[in-house]
DNA sequence: TATTGTTATACTCTATAACTATA
DNA sequence: TATAGTTATAGAGTATAACAATA
């Protein structure tokens, strides 16, 4: 019997949280830590409400995450120039050195696994994703329109 | 610029687990403890140290996993018949219903996503996550039994 | 008055190690 | 001696609420 297209979906994505999981260990980071080290490499120095949004997480969760890497010595807090309520927070040189690793472990994971399918099927698969995240980000949006109206208003 | 594929799959992990996390909002469920009821309606009753294996956690980590769903009433300790120091965790028949509710989900939001995807594409992206899973599962499996080996004899 | 970050508090998931009762 | 589950302890991620300093 097939496997249900959800259950392949789901069975990758417990897969790459284990590899992802592997790529850590020993190096002391977790997901949420290699997460905001992420977003930190893409968006550069940046103040903790703003990584606090990009991360879709509460201000007082970046504060924790931040004293951990601060300690692990993968970021930097200094003064906001022009605000001093404000910190911004960077990557430490060797830190944005062991991202562009990752990055580069990154490209390489997509070859290996754009290379696991038939070449003819490629574009398919591009074209079937593209309308998979279309779909469920439509989904996603509509139920928690939902979800904040019925908390707005219960 | 076209998305890599790795990205594109990293998206639909990430909207999986919006919509998950938003389907059991408002059960006072969360990820973990639903994972376990889903594998109790799998498996049916089992001990706790069978739960532990099919979930890939500690035995602990399932005591406080059955003791939350225990106390919102959606699983059962019974003693075991022959050995006395086990005990059966099943579902109450209330949860049996739910987990049959969310199945049905299951499938629909299966069908809601082949839906999405153009009907002559349909057999290139079934053969194509097919692969990736496959791929993905060696690269997992390698990696683990290194970790493993190195870990043995350090 | 509004915003930035932090302290205080709490809950869940997770792990290891030691202990109890049984096999 | 080995196994099933629990108690004890610890750390990470997450959240809300109250508070300080600054805008």
């Amino acid at each position: 019997m097939e496997p249900l297209l959800v259950d392949r979906l789901l069975r990758i994505t417990d897969l790459f949280q284990r590899d992802m999981a592997r790529a850590f260990a020993g190096t002391g980071l977790t997901t949420a830590r290699v997460h905001l080290l992420w977003v930190l490499q893409h968006a550069g120095p940046s103040t903790q409400q703003n990584l606090a949004r990009l991360c879709e997480v509460t201000p007082r969760n970046i504060t924790g995450l931040v004293d951990g890497l601060e300690a692990s010595g993968h970021v930097r807090r200094s003064p906001h120039p022009s605000d001093r309520r404000a910190v911004l927070v960077e990557l430490t040189p060797e830190a944005t050195q062991m991202m562009g690793r990752m990055q580069h472990e990154h490209t390489q994971l997509d070859e290996t696994l754009r290379g696991a399918i038939a070449p003819e099927d490629r574009a398919a698969v591009d074209r079937g994703l593209s309308a998979l995240v279309t779909r469920l980000e439509t989904l996603v949006a509509d139920a928690e329109a939902d979800a904040g109206a019925s908390r707005d208003a219960p």
